[in-house]
Parts: structure tokens; C-alpha cells; sequence
DNA sequence: GCTTGACCTTCCAGCGACTGGAAGGTGCAG
DNA sequence: CTGCACCTTCCAGTCGCTGGAAGGTCAAGC
């Protein structure tokens, strides 16, 4: 065991051993060699490339996306136009998110405001719940569109 | 057939019959009476159920919070305070959420201001990304806190 | 009457990005 | 030698649906 052991990286990166594992098999992380009783022995440079992953998850990349960063970074020549699209992207996705949360706080704030929270059955919440036309919720954009992509952001 | 099949239902709910038959399932919506042939059979206050839970998952509510919702809708009584938490409490996370997308937006929009996009190899994305310590990027948050539940803002 | 196509039914599988757990091997400390 | 923490693999589960297979039903057009 001349390099790391798997929790030893998981937990340098701040992650842990199953994640490790699981970014292995989608092909995110090289192989690793492993020592003599079978367990992975890393190099300190797939710590690098580990902490370049959660930092690029974190920031929302979809996984696919990682997966190009990381071809964009193990070929540094030509990484800045493709790059800049990527991220480019993401802000914008980013965007839209902000902009449907700040319409969901928006209904929800509105109905907490004029729901006094005492005893009494008239809390106008789930009467606004059960309206049939809500406009104040992101017009025009139904609940279709939630479907796509697992969550960036919670 | 003297209600609503199940398509009808879906499309006057914006939905489609997949996953109306999802929701009853997993109990938001009751079992419906069946026709001859053994098609559902749906009475119309089943389209305002249907418009509650689909409203409700659009704000973010995750299933066994519209379950409680549904509940509460169902018995108007005491209504007003358990509601009123459960709003409040949505809120505080899309708070959240909101924390951390606008934390995401500044560090990639730092980085995009600082890649020129041209075909030049110093695009500082790549290596801002391979950085060690990334204080830009919401303190003290991992990645880890990112998998409680799946999508609820795409 | 016969075909076409749009509906409906059930059931089972899959998505993404992990996480949890079982069942077993390894390494070290007391 | 007994614990315990760590490692291994593999399989199942999560959430909220969605897709597809395999089949039944119904109205319209020829």
C-alpha cells in the first residue's frame, strides 16, 4: 500500500468510499492499481481528479458534462472555447431555476402571509391549492417540465 | 361511461394518464369506479384532486408532504396550523436552494468572465476547478448534503 | 365486415446518482 | 484470540415517474 486507501481518499476529497466506487464504475475515476491483499491503492493525482469531480458536481454539471470537463482537462490543449460553452450553459440553466423558485416562494409567501395560523379552518392555502387556474405559478410552464434531470441543488 | 376516462382527466389536469395512474397507486388519488369494458371511470371532483396534488408537486412539495396536504384538504377542520408549517417549511428550503444556485452562478460566472472562449489553452475554468480549496463555492457545504431528494426545481 | 388507429388495461423495467446492506476477507491492537 | 475498523463484491432500494410490451375496446372509414 504505497499510495492511498480508498476512505483515506474519499475522506481527503470529502466523500466517501461508495461514491469513490461508484464514480469508478461510470468511468469518472481511472482504475486504480490495488495492493496485495486486493484492496485499491491510489495515486496522491486521482485525489486531484476526485476533488475535480465533486467540486464540478457541486456546481451543478450533470455527470455527462463532468465527463467532458475531464476529457477537456486531460487534454488541455484546446480546452477554452468548449469549456466556456459548458459553463456558459450552465448559468443558464441556473437561471431558469432561480426564476421558478422565486415564483414558487412568491405563491408561498403570499399564502403563508394571509394564513393567520391559529385554530381557525379558513387558511386560505389549500383553497388556493385546489383553484383551477393558478397564475401566480410560472405561467404556462407545467409540471412536464420538472421531469428531466435529477436534482443539481438541493 | 358517464365521467371522465383517464386521458380526459390527464390532459383537462395537464398530466398524461401514466402518471395518473402512478398517483394512484401510491394513494394520492382514489381508486375510480370502472365502466363495463373495465376502463376508470372518473367523477369530476377527481379532476380537482388531480389539479391539487399536481399544483402542490409544482411548488416543490415532495409526495408524502401533498399526502399530508391531501389529508388536511380532506378534513377542512383543522387545517390552518398544520398548513401553515408545512408552507413555512417548503419556503425555508427553496431558501436554500436559492443560497446555493446563486453561490454556484457567481463562481461560474467568475470563471466564464475570466476564460476569453477563444481557441487560447488558458481558459482558468479547468484549473479553477482542479483547485484544492475552493472558498468560493459554498463554505462548508459538501457534496454529500446534495442527495436528500431528487428534482423538484428543473 | 375488416382494418386502422387511438384509446384503454396490466405488468415489468429503467432512469440518475448514488446509498444501504449483506456476506466475507484483512489488518492491527489489546 | 477476540474485537473492531477497514476493505472487497454484489444486489437492492431510493424518488417520481416514464417507456415499453402484450393485449382488449371502440369508433370511423372503406
Amino acid at each position: 500500500m504505497t499510495g492511498l486507501t480508498i476512505g483515506a481518499l474519499a475522506e481527503a476529497a470529502g466523500t466517501n468510499p461508495k461514491t469513490v466506487r461508484y464514480y469508478e464504475e461510470i468511468g469518472l475515476l481511472p482504475k486504480p492499481a490495488r495492493a496485495a491483499n486486493g484492496y485499491r491503492d491510489y495515486p496522491a493525482t486521482t485525489l486531484d481528479r476526485l476533488r475535480f469531480v465533486l467540486r464540478a458536481r457541486h456546481l451543478g454539471f450533470p455527470v455527462d458534462d463532468v465527463r467532458d470537463l475531464l476529457a477537456l482537462w486531460d487534454d488541455r490543449g484546446r480546452a477554452s472555447r468548449d469549456v466556456r460553452q459548458l459553463a456558459e450553459a450552465r448559468i443558464t440553466e441556473i437561471d431558469r431555476r432561480m426564476a421558478e423558485l422565486r415564483s414558487m416562494r412568491r405563491t408561498l409567501a403570499h399564502l403563508v402571509a394571509n394564513c393567520h395560523g391559529d385554530g381557525r379552518p379558513d387558511c386560505p392555502i389549500l383553497d388556493d391549492l385546489a383553484e383551477h387556474d393558478g397564475q401566480d405559478v410560472v405561467a404556462g410552464h407545467d409540471v412536464q417540465a420538472h421531469r428531466q434531470r435529477p436534482d443539481d441543488g438541493l
